[in-house]
DNA sequence: GTGAAAGCGCTAACAT
DNA sequence: ATGTTAGCGCTTTCAC
């Protein structure tokens, strides 16, 4: 069913269906009304196709997800966004294109996205400091949100972002709390903004408590979990190891958690740990189970928030620049270690 | 730079140029070689939604995710496949089209799709037994492949699947090898089509073993961390506690393995674990890492594999129905457990 | 308040 | 081998 049928099937012009559709004003109410009605009967919807090309606006945001030329692994906290995000475009009937590219394609990407109109705006996603991406989409004219600050002129451009330094401060602090003064920070990548963040807030939670930071309890490096295993093990093998650790990333954890099970456990220590998880599923446990404590943000809300926000901005609702800071929630777990630590 | 503009620019007409772009054979090689030239040198690119508009057909291939309304977890196996998916795309000037939607209104979103032809395709994720989406897009004439199967039929459509009965059973083998005699499944949730075939395979190894299958050392559920340690704990409380594990999802092995941490060891056993993976991020460690065994396989792989199939169909290469079956990797890491057991 | 007609960028008959 | 024309489904002047 298409514009011509239904306009013909209520003895009525294409135009006015449209306006009617559309929710032009000086269509008559009774009209509008009946149109509605006969629209939905037959159930009728729109080609989002034609309309794109007759507007020039696409009905779509694109998400380019960057595929590391090194490894093809996944963010999994990807997944997460998306999933929050899609619901909201698939609630006001825009789709979601989603372009996984080779990282060094992504400018080409953007550039082909803009020349071609085929998307209305996109999502930036695990912005870098000062990354190239931000003055590009400037210079294209493309409206975007970036899930995540990219270091300087953050009130420049549009962003849905975690405190992490915040967060990093406060799941620190609450190491301190429990009597810890040893505390390691396993963190990601630190030319990925929200680390550099992360690690600003625990030296600052450090630096209250009178300490300076010691790079020898102090990792950065790709999430993953050989990394999180073998940061902890050196740490713990090393003549003053921590007591406890602020740990980026689940899957990281799970490597910390095993290195204190092989080694933690033989030196008869009790030993902290503190998470920071963007994928709430993960930690989402029973009661009687002993999860470690965690800072934790939701990404999926953060997806919706980000779609939402650049759904805002490009139906010229509200003037950009727009700026989210989320803050994030302290779970107390059963295993933080014990307070005389 | 749109065909018009192009066009104008070399003295051709829009049907020449565009005929020379889209390889069609009555055009002269000359003139085909100078309207390449002039498109790359002008970096023409074509709009695919007036293509689509013209031709009624998208150049996108559609991913329907359904979100559950119970919980709003995200198999993370997703974003792995869309990524493998979305590279093949990329490469074959198709968009992905991702719909996040409700589980209820799924068919409603198929409809849709068909109706608008807003895709050329889609792919199945997750079928069950008898999964009533088959039919549904047969009925519509829109070409899909499932990724995995469902059930009965399986002639009858497209699908790229992992053996999961025999991986299972290799696994279970394995540990028979091992000198286990009690061994445990902790499976995902058996109405999903690859949960059943992995309890086929592991009951059929224990059959060649002369063992009847012990519904108390059997788990079915949702794959979480909460769950795996759940089963192990009461499994490895119970009376006849099993010395292995067969293990669906990385996930769930996390809290398998955190109960054998905190019970198994204080048992003074050794306890194997085998863990059936599809994100080989997840066990992508270095050597030193006492890694669990794993069967492991790439759903990163089977998603290049099913777009490539799906493309393949649509563009009339090969007819269908079109089956692939991979087989997985068995992994033998560190941790087995001693031969003893 | 409603309609006729042009046009978005492209492809596909149908000429020549 | 190339050009002319119509049309995909919609929106948007412009007229009434």
């Amino acid at each position: 069913m298409n514009l011509k049928e239904l306009a013909n099937l209520l003895g009525l012009s294409q135009t006015t269906v449209s306006r009617a559709l559309n929710d032009y004003p000086e269509v008559n109410e009774a009209t509008r009304k009946r149109v509605v009605e006969a629209a939905r009967a037959n159930n009728y919807s729109p080609n989002n196709r034609a309309k794109g090309l007759a507007t020039g606006r696409s009905m779509a945001i694109g998400h380019v997800i960057p595929i590391s030329t090194q490894h093809e692994i996944v963010n999994p906290i990807f997944a997460d966004f998306i999933a929050g995000a899609g619901q909201v475009y698939s609630a006001n009937n825009h789709d979601m294109l989603l372009s996984m590219v080779p990282d060094l394609e992504e400018e080409a990407t953007y550039r082909n996205m803009a020349a071609r109109r085929s998307v209305d705006g996109v999502i930036v996603h695990g912005p870098r400091a000062h990354d190239p991406r931000i003055s590009l989409l400037d210079e294209l004219g493309l409206p975007f949100v970036v899930h995540g600050r990219a270091g300087q002129n953050e009130s420049d451009y549009n962003w849905v972002d975690v405190n992490n330094s915040r967060s990093f401060q406060r799941a620190t602090n609450f190491l301190f709390d429990l009597g810890h003064r040893r505390i390691a920070l396993v963190n990601g990548l630190e030319d990925m903004d929200f680390a550099r963040r992360r690690r600003e807030g625990y030296v600052e939670a450090l630096r209250d408590h009178g300490l300076a930071p010691d790079p020898a309890i102090m990792r950065s490096s790709e999430m993953t979990e050989e990394y999180g295993w073998k940061a902890a093990r050196s740490m713990l093998a090393s003549t003053n190891p921590p007591t406890a650790f602020v740990v980026s990333s689940m899957l990281t954890a799970i490597g910390v958690r095993r290195a204190i099970g092989d080694i933690g456990q033989r030196m008869g220590r009790d030993i902290s740990v503190i998470i920071h998880d963007d994928v709430l599923s993960y930690l989402r446990n029973g009661d009687d189970i002993p999860i470690f404590t965690a800072v934790r943000s939701s990404v999926h809300h953060a997806g919706r928030l980000c779609a939402e926000m650049l759904l805002d901005i490009i139906q010229g609702h509200t003037p950009p620049p727009r700026n989210l800071l989320l803050e994030s929630e302290l779970v107390v777990g059963g295993s933080t270690g014990p307070l005389r630590a």
